[in-house]
DNA sequence: AGCTTTGTACCACACTTGTAGTCACTCTGT
DNA sequence: ACAGAGTGACTACAAGTGTGGTACAAAGCT
């Protein structure tokens, strides 16, 4: 029974979070290098991000004599769905359907976008046909 | 050479935004009234989001004697638009092609859902190879 | 052994956001 | 004409954020 509101990460701490993504159970040092590649911050807000991070419960720390080494708490992907559908509960009702259609048509999109997200449809479809058959 | 910020409207304020989407150019009292529909906020609150939407520049207020009038500034698409493309520029380093892909691959979809973007995709291929042909 | 660097813990401070309260004015019904 | 309701300007205030400073211990270099 833990975690039952969302962990809020802020516009600032997503930076951190990402380079933790990128090089899980780095020490502080490693992690403002990779953050600094990004954003031209002091060290401090980097180190101030991250115990904001652990406090909230995004990230964890394992102590090791003098150093902390971080890794995320909470898993990518779902930080992006949780962040879509967000998104299309405050525009489209949470509707994500609505997200995506608007999106598809209102954003530029190639020829050859429009065709992988087709190829990728398809596949979904199959795989959810063989699904439903498997199932009932 | 206004609005390079893109006006950063925070969660509370989206449902004014909403009910002045809903219903455009009406008073203080009007809003207020749709607002109370979804959330439980004292007029007061609402008057302060209001007055904070107008500094920001996302809502304008015509003046009729005693009466303020409000309008958005902003459109809905836009925004819808803008948000998205901030969520793609966090997780996807700006591709809100692969947004897109994320969101098919992860989000659960529906059969019709996924025929209904489809037809989307054909009808939005079309128009892009006819655009493209009536141009080059 | 002392100084420098590295690292963590705690503090600071202005700005924003959520959530309202107060003051002062106007409109409206009686 | 006055009381009460509506309206807008200004004020309040705690929690959250962006940004960084201080203090102090451990680690490593000279």
């Amino acid at each position: 029974m833990s975690k039952k509101e969302p962990i809020q990460v802020t516009d600032a701490e997503w930076d951190v979070m990402d380079a933790i993504w990128t090089e899980p159970g780095q020490a502080a040092g490693r992690i403002i290098e990779l953050v600094q590649l990004n954003r031209d911050w002091n060290h401090r807000t980097i180190r101030t991000l991250l115990r904001r991070l652990v406090e909230k419960g995004a990230v964890e720390v394992e102590v090791d004599g003098t150093k902390h080494f971080y890794r995320a708490a909470i898993d990518r992907d779902s930080c992006v769905r949780s962040a879509a559908q967000s998104l299309s509960q405050r525009f489209f009702s949470g509707s994500v359907r609505s997200l995506l259609l608007h999106l598809v048509e209102h954003q530029d999109l190639s020829a050859e976008e429009i065709d992988e997200l087709r190829t990728h449809l398809d596949a979904k479809q199959r795989s959810l046909s063989k699904k439903r058959k498997g199932k009932s």
